[in-house]
DNA sequence: GGCAAACACGAGAGATCGCTCGCGTTTCTC
DNA sequence: GAGAAACGCGAGCGATCTCTCGTGTTTGCC
């Protein structure tokens, strides 16, 4: 979790160091963003950052723990400010309600960190994000399952998995959209997004929980 | 269209040439389908394809004019076979019938050729290639458009555009998860994905073609 | 058969990038 | 204030990748 891995020889920090590492994750955010992974430079990232490549890897071993550390931090704030978005449901809350507020809780996350998009979704990032990436995809994955059982009790394991998928990849596809537009139009698909979840799913769920308004 | 690139000199090709260069676009393919463009050196591809790395620069100029011929020939073979899956439907067509059609077409398409979605889904791939992408996007972004406002003539124009991008980053989501799967699961996979297109656009064309059966 | 052009080879030039190293500067500790 | 440790620099090493070049082989044409 922290950013040393000389074994069992902590490198105690100065504040200016940890200032420096913060400096360094924000430019290698803009630098990951804007070019991908595999395409950003550490020159560059050091460059962004104001420093020389000799001082980035005083602080990281290599560009992967780079990114290993931003993923970390933002996958830590993630479940911290946001993992109870999908925390189980009073069943009897309208099915509007609680995908829309699950939408918007990640909605938000990803547009203030967009790197985290950049970094989840690339095709060429390394071993290690993708383990954390498959983490954090079963995560999402179980927890969604566990909201959907929770509202349909009979429903069989294969059918169960393969909607959970189907849920994440219909999210997945409008944060595209929504991370592509701004303003209004940018809200206009985040209701897009609720819309194609809802009626994606009310059928399963039945006229208990059924869109009708 | 062509291979050759010196300007206004052919450079006549042998039947031995022809087999060459369809023989290192074949290898191409699986490389780039395995390890993403940018990741897919020259020199493995023509050992993929069993010739010298500069067997392969006899036929193409660099490297991304292997993508772009790759590109180009799909995009051939997409616009010739497929080319009227979105083509106007008698309005009096049932949604699943037109939904299905069309996806049922165009998931047929990427399992022929997944090298297809990696070269059009890469955060990585060159200029040209990103136009070409970028042009087949607006294409189908027209067709899908042309189709909804021959069913929603009253739809306001900003509301089509978004309502088309929704349809097609929901066809690409679960073209992801269709390519994900084999076999039988594909197969509820591409089920699922006319469903949620489906529903999705049910409310919108109304009881005349909506979703009961 | 003979000539020119197309095809084929593979070592390596040239460029880029991740990362290191030696040395100088700042900060902490006593 | 002195010593140690953390911080900072930037030239450049080594590895890798794209693409070239000189040379030899095959094919098409008369």
């Amino acid at each position: 979790m922290s950013v040393n891995q000389e074994k069992d020889q902590p490198r105690r920090r100065q504040a200016r160091g940890e200032r420096r590492i913060a400096q360094l994750l924000e430019a290698a955010a803009t630098v990951f963003t804007t070019t991908g992974y595999t395409a950003a430079s550490t020159n560059a990232i050091a460059r962004e950052a104001g420093v020389s490549p000799g001082t980035l890897y005083q602080f990281f071993p290599n560009k992967e723990a780079i990114a290993i550390e931003l993923g970390d931090r933002l996958m830590h704030e993630m479940r911290e400010t946001y993992g109870e978005a999908l925390a189980p449901v009073d069943p009897a809350t309208p099915l509007e309600q609680a995908v829309g507020a699950a939408v918007d809780r990640f909605i938000a996350f990803n547009c203030e960190h967009p790197v985290f998009f950049a970094l989840m979704h690339g095709p060429d990032i390394p071993g290690r994000i993708t383990e954390e990436h498959d983490a954090l995809h079963a995560t999402l994955l179980s927890r969604i399952e566990g909201l959907l059982s929770s509202v349909l009790p009979d429903i069989r394991p294969a059918d169960l998995s393969r909607t959970a998928h189907m849920c994440l990849g219909l999210y997945k596809a409008g944060l595209e959209l929504v991370l592509a537009h701004e303003g209004t139009e940018r809200d206009a698909y985040v209701q897009e997004l609720k819309n194609a979840l809802i009626r994606y799913l009310a059928p399963l769920v039945g006229d208990r929980l059924g869109p009708t308004h």
